[in-house]
DNA sequence: ATGCTAACAATCAGCTTTGACTGTTTCAAT
DNA sequence: ATTGAAACAGTCAAAGCTGATTGTTAGCAT
């Protein structure tokens, strides 16, 4: 993957030089991710980081100056995975299907994804880090408004009774990232299928008859 | 729990060098779970603890000879509070009173209490740490099987329908894990009211009817 | 071609943490 | 009263991590 020579400089692109850069920088956001999300926030290393790159700890250090930037763009680049991985999932969900279902499930997918590991993992150690915290409570937030209003597009006759439709939301969030911390955390690998089950139907219960 | 010295040469007394062992052992590891709850466990370190603790270095090292030790002793230190502070809550409940209710406040109020919180952070930190994982599974796996014991015991009726019966249980402590700790970590602080009334009406459906 | 700058490599100094080791005091058994 | 052991205090070397500095190579503009 680390070509050397390589002399495209064709003409509507950008000097490679550039592009090169680009790469490692994903190189080594890509290996700070994967740093966090299976050794911990606190154990992963400048040369850890470095090392899962595959680049010297200086070329790191030469594209981030200093550890907080390389978690800081790291945060960036996650908010903009999930987003997108989010995004996909719903427009995913076909015209006629059961979009109950079809929504919970994208839910479910999202809080068993790495992605969500990594965001997890930084969202705990933030609580006691006041630098991550301030990083990353933009992410956090900005996603939060996102699967809202996401939500409000995907169940529009459903704003008819805004009180239900946020109860189902908070239900959905709460209680799916509550079972995906369990399983993360605890190995209590009970019968998450059953409570999937019960929720979805806990959720057509609240939902207006439109929409089944 | 853990004595040294098993010599009882007073009849009703153990000589106050052991009583006074014990007594810092405590105040070590109550200095340990205040410096894992709000420091987080990473960042939990011997000197700290020692600091915390009003004690020099070394001497937390005499008491527990490594890092690991302390936290050993920690967890059980928390286990053992943890079981007390959940029976003694559900001892509490009168005869006649709204056991549903009762039985959800005492899991909110153990799920908002800062031995949850250390718990947390420890099953956090265990995901990554192989040896810590080791330590605290036989707690968590404990508290599991007496929280699951007492609520038969609460609910003895409830017996008669044990699908909905576990049904209840992981919808009480996924849902309201869930929403702890994004209280914890996200300050995401919304509607819990609600969804704790929410919760409780389910409870309430999932029940035989003579619990009402 | 020739400087200039970006992309990397590599080493260094300073700090923190850990466990080991060495004292000093105080209790308790004889 | 003496002696052994336990409860502490204090210091030290080793290891890991970070950020800074210096050195080297390779594109790119003039």
């Amino acid at each position: 993957m680390a070509k050397r020579k390589e002399k495209p400089s064709g003409p509507g692109e950008q000097g490679w030089q550039a592009q090169k850069s680009a790469a490692t920088r994903d190189q080594i956001l890509s290996a700070a991710v994967r740093c966090i999300v299976d050794l911990g926030y606190s154990q992963t290393t400048t040369m850890k980081i470095a090392e899962r790159a595959g680049l010297s700890r200086g070329a790191t250090l030469h594209h981030f100056p200093s550890k907080l930037d390389i978690i800081r763009a790291a945060v960036d680049y996650l908010h903009e995975r999930r987003l997108r991985a989010f995004r996909n999932s719903v427009n995913a969900i076909p015209e006629g299907t059961d979009r109950i279902k079809a929504a919970t499930e994208a839910y479910w997918a999202h809080a068993t994804h790495p992605i969500f590991v990594a965001f997890f993992e930084l969202s705990v150690a933030a609580r006691t880090d006041k630098e991550l915290r301030k990083i990353l409570k933009p992410a956090q937030k900005a996603f939060d408004e996102e699967w809202y209003r996401t939500a409000q597009e995907v169940f529009p006759e459903w704003q008819s009774d805004p009180e239900a439709f946020d109860l189902a939301l908070s239900l959905v969030q709460n209680l799916m990232e509550g079972i995906a911390i369990s399983t993360m955390t605890h190995s209590r690998q009970s019968d998450h299928d059953k409570l999937k089950d019960y929720l979805e139907g806990q959720l057509r219960a609240l939902a207006p008859a439109e929409i089944r």
